[in-house]
DNA sequence: AAAATTTGACCGGG
DNA sequence: CCCGGTCAAATTTT
């Protein structure tokens, strides 16, 4: 069926994103001289190793051959068992050819959820910080878990309709991993903030006073400054409960050559990342929080909004079990000048008007 | 004062 | 009725 449709889509989305790494090693190799900050480099580094993995995951997930998609086989995080196993969403991945219809209930199933580990550095920062902003809504004692289960929403929910949401909770056997699971896509034009929790001590004195520590946080005027201070994301599991085939994938019709290389400037690396990004943001392509964004809605915003991943570091996390495939935090794009092209907007409106299922609060 | 979090009530599915 | 998820009033933080 479409199956082949998506797939061409893949390899589409692949060959940029390797086309994109091979462009921002160059880049890097013409970074070397002195003068150029290290922090610019780093920069490249990161967004380098984040074409790669998210290459890789693509092409992971090809390789399945049951249903839609596959992911990473790294399910092999137990922890919070509770969690991985009683899943709503993983009865649904067994059974999913049979009950298509059940997905039709468009009601309450969110578009796709993504399960990410965090494993934050002991005591000190354990900052989760996804570069996203969220307002907790709620928390509760789940049944057989140790720890407490923390419910966001997107802080522009109400403002821009962003439906994101994710679940932060601490694994009950390991206490240094918190499992996130978000769901949903952003739509809302995320200007993505400065981690408060990550350099905690750091970042305050630059509020308070120190601009000298801000001087990169600052240059965009969009502002897009991300601290990306994931420990490291152990991918462990992404879903895509939407099984509906019109719907995804709408025609995109985006110059064949997504990103001429060339185009690159030296330090806008901007543009590249978006395309990709926006095309993925309809199956969950990896490391979370990242890609996701659609091209409607009011986001007028700034054609060329770019986000520096903040190279952190990315620990290995090998305490149990040394799998683990380090993921430094990608880090998502914003929309661009093309709000309306080939995207039929008509999915897209479909798309969250099913989102916005129960959206009926707000007094 | 505004924004974010806390926390028990409330709601809907199973 | 239980449980996970969400609401919303009260409260804390900024």
């Amino acid at each position: 069926m479409e199956k082949r449709k998506s797939m061409e889509w893949e390899q589409k989305t692949l060959t940029s994103e390797l086309t994109q790494g091979k462009e921002l090693a160059k880049q890097l190799m013409n970074n070397l001289h002195p003068s150029a900050s290290q922090e610019k480099r780093d920069i490249l580094i990161s967004k380098i190793l984040f074409s790669y993995e998210k290459a890789l995951s693509l092409l992971k997930r090809d390789v399945g051959s049951d249903g839609e998609y596959n992911h990473i086989p790294n399910t092999m995080l137990e922890s919070p068992a509770s969690f991985g196993n009683s899943s709503p969403m993983s009865e649904i991945s067994d059974q999913d050819c049979k009950n298509k219809n059940v997905f039709k209930k468009r009601k309450t199933m969110p578009r796709w959820t993504e399960e990410v580990k965090v494993y934050s550095g002991t005591g000190v920062d354990a900052s989760l910080d996804d570069g996203y902003s969220w307002r907790k809504y709620g928390q509760k004692d789940i049944l057989g878990a140790t720890y407490p289960r923390g419910y966001y929403r997107c802080t522009h929910r109400g403002t821009q309709g962003c439906l994101a949401t994710k679940q932060v909770q601490k694994a009950d056997a390991d206490p240094s991993t918190t499992v996130v699971t978000y769901r949903g896509e952003h739509t809302c034009s995320q200007v993505l903030q400065l981690a408060r929790s990550s350099a905690s001590s750091l970042a305050k004195q630059a509020s308070t006073g120190n601009q000298n520590a801000t001087r990169e946080a600052e240059k965009p005027k969009a502002s897009q400054e991300m601290s990306f201070s994931f420990g490291a994301g152990l991918r462990v599991k992404t879903e895509d409960l939407d099984t509906r085939e019109d719907d995804i994938f709408p025609s995109f019709s985006f110059p064949s050559t997504p990103i001429e290389p060339e185009n690159v400037g030296d330090h806008i690396f901007c543009a590249t990342l978006m395309e990709n990004d926006l095309m993925d943001g309809y199956s969950p392509t990896f490391a979370s929080p990242a890609a996701t964004f659609e091209p409607d809605y009011l986001q007028a915003v700034s054609p060329c909004q770019m986000s520096s991943f903040g190279l952190g570091h990315d620990y290995v996390q090998t305490s149990e079990s040394g799998l683990s495939e380090i993921i430094s935090a990608p880090t998502s794009v914003t929309n661009s000048p093309i709000g309306d092209f080939g995207f039929s907007l008509d999915d897209l409106d479909f798309h969250h008007f099913e989102n916005t299922e129960s959206f009926a609060y707000e007094s």
